[in-house]
DNA sequence: CACAAAAGAGAGCAGTGCTCTTGCTCTGGA
DNA sequence: TCCAGAGCAAGAGCACTGCTCTCTTTTGTG
């Protein structure tokens, strides 16, 4: 049972990897926008309809793809920590950082994937949302780490934002402070404002040494969530 | 000359603006990726073809949709400035930025359209550099108004940046400290951070109350540029 | 070995952006 | 006033797309 079931098991998996590793590469080369069933089929010498054995539909691919760039972006975030174990909190947040835009730049049609426009008419469903918290997970790791060794800077709290501000503690980080995850989560979003800006031409005519200013603003960012 | 020309353009200027019309409203019904030619012009009682007399390309439509989108959005961020133009600063800042968040949950795909992932195989020609710039320098002329007025709280520059800093300050607002028109073009886009992380569905799950949550991240996008 | 499940092939449907040719209408100048 | 040329609409057609349906081949298992 073992050898057969697996053998087919087997090919069904390569012939999977295989449409994957043709429709990320279409995405990197033309975006998500003209991934093409047809096209990874043509490429991989079978016919479209023989695809759908595989994918039920083109969203179910770009679903694949997603959870894919999810998680390559969040092993980019995880390495840059685990490689700055030792260091001071900053360093350590801003490394991260860097990882993050760093992966992005190395990916930018995977980044638009993920964190650009929604596909219409498209919700990512609930399989992609432990992939996307994965950088998440790594930003909350590095200040609890602080928070436990070094404790974090005094931040502020609206009253109104109190209720908020505690839900969320509950439901990310119960051992932190609310008002340090209520600033994480705002950083949190705040980073990819920045890297997305970058990526998405937003900077252009405006910021030339980008890798100067993200560099300062991610800085601020760890200030700001009571780092140093 | 003026009224057999003007008849002409005049009904040029009408079609051009019905299609427009017809294809924002499908921008908004179904998003870009769905905006298609063929139904604006079905829609329209023309045929397609003829709509090309019009507009070359699809993509220059969509050019045309951005540019309004840019200055759509622009306008309300001028209305919200001009509306507080006796406020302090960080009132005037916050109620900007409320402003833009306001005008993206109300056009969430035009918001998408520009400030999401950029059309693959598509740049976006000079003419949608100044509309898209409003924003920014609604932020820049409240920065400044506060810099004459009452100064700015003192910002660190890490000395990597000047250059950098001194070079967008010349670019954008001379009359303001280096140091503060950097803090400026982050917040900027830290700024569209959050409205992303809201609109494309990364608070899903993670953030309940996003007014409130937006309401003192815009605060303290304020306090980082130097205000209050 | 026989049979059922899985996989591939091919045709076809409805849709897309865009081009080209064919007419019709309107308009500016001789 | 008349007419050539410009502007515009229409239709056919090309090369695509996602997806479905049917038919055939392959393949693992009782």
């Amino acid at each position: 049972m073992s050898t057969t079931q697996g053998a087919r098991a087997r090919a069904r998996k390569e012939v999977t990897a295989a449409i994957k590793e043709e429709a990320r590469r279409q995405l990197a080369r033309e975006g998500a926008a003209k991934l093409s069933l047809r096209a990874v089929a043509r490429e991989l010498g079978m016919v479209s309809s023989a695809l759908y054995r595989y994918f039920p539909s083109r969203d179910e691919l770009l679903t694949a793809l997603i959870i894919d760039a999810y998680d390559s972006l969040g092993e980019a975030a995880e390495q840059a920590r685990d490689a700055t174990a030792g260091a001071a909190p900053v360093p350590r947040w801003t490394a991260v950082c860097e990882a993050v835009r760093g992966w992005a730049l190395a990916h930018p049609h995977e980044y638009a994937l993920i964190y650009g426009s929604p596909v219409p008419g498209y919700a990512a469903p609930e399989t992609t949302v432990p992939p996307a918290a994965r950088v998440g997970l790594v930003l909350i790791g590095i200040v609890r780490d602080t928070h436990e060794r070094s404790g974090l800077t005094e931040l502020p709290l609206p009253a109104g934002l109190r209720p908020e501000a505690e839900r969320m503690s509950a439901d990310l980080a119960p051992d932190l402070p609310p008002e340090a995850v209520t600033a994480l989560v705002a950083a949190w979003s705040q980073l990819f404002g920045l890297v997305s800006f970058e990526l998405f031409g937003q900077f252009n005519r405006v910021v030339e040494d980008r890798e100067a200013l993200f560099r300062h603003a991610a800085t601020r960012l760890a200030q700001g969530v009571g780092l140093g």
